[in-house]
DNA sequence: TTGTGTTTTACGACCTCC
DNA sequence: GGAGGTCGTAAAACACAA
């Protein structure tokens, strides 16, 4: 370790353990006055103090400093002047980097604001396109159950017209035939259907396609 | 130990408000 | 015009897998 690394090491020590006195005594090392508010920023080099050229180090706040800060920011998300100055003596900073904390500070509440919302949306969507799926299979099944109907209204068509024609004196050959194919209502037996109901069908005749429901 | 990704601190440019 | 805001980004600090 050259004497650089152990100065290096020691301001380290000093800025965790008393930021306050490490806060004062940069600037000093450094030759520097009280920082503009746009100061220029440093090279690499010159960042971590090589050839004495400057002493400027980018220290991490102590966790009773976050602490503090982050107190201070839930209480209130934008900085006056006068708590900027009240914070920054408290906590042994300067006031620029208190202000740029919470620059900093309100940076990440909004990112993490952005990614919730994000995050609600996509939970919000990710519903709908459930929902949608369930309804359209409801109206596939709608669909289809509209279509028995209708093949079955074709189907009992179809046999009231045969019945009218056996009935004609032209036709009474067919009489008999008919009779025996129209059911009576003694005929049909009840069964109970996917969801429950009473279903009246009558073996017979209908073949077992064909169905009412018993209180139609 | 080192390469790499993430977080934190700091800055410059630009904007808004008083 | 100055103070303080956002935005984008550089660079140090840190975490962690290989």
């Amino acid at each position: 370790m050259n004497n650089q690394n152990v100065d290096d090491h020691n301001l380290l020590l000093i800025s965790q353990l008393y930021p306050d006195v490490y806060t004062s005594l940069v600037p000093q090392q450094a030759g520097e006055a009280k920082p503009a508010r746009r100061r220029k920023r440093k090279s690499k080099s010159a960042a971590v103090g090589e050839g004495g050229n400057g002493w400027f180090r980018k220290r991490k706040l102590s966790d009773e400093q976050v602490r503090m800060l982050e107190i201070s920011f839930e209480d209130d998300h934008k900085l006056e002047s006068e708590r900027k100055d009240r914070l920054a003596s408290e906590l042994g900073l300067d006031p620029r980097q208190v202000a740029v904390w919470f620059q900093n500070r309100r940076a990440r509440w909004k990112n993490k604001r952005v990614e919730d919302e994000y995050t609600k949306l996509k939970n919000a969507y990710e519903n709908v396109v459930v929902d949608r799926c369930r309804l359209d299979s409801e109206v596939l099944q709608l669909k289809e159950q509209l279509y028995e109907a209708e093949r079955e209204i074709q189907s009992l068509a179809q046999r009231v017209e045969g019945t009218l024609i056996s009935n004609s004196p032209i036709s009474s050959s067919v009489t008999v035939e008919a009779n025996q194919a129209t059911p009576f209502f003694g005929d049909y037996d009840i069964c109970v259907d996917g969801d429950g109901d009473n279903l009246l069908y009558s073996p017979d005749y209908f073949d077992g396609l064909e169905w009412m429901s018993q209180f139609m």
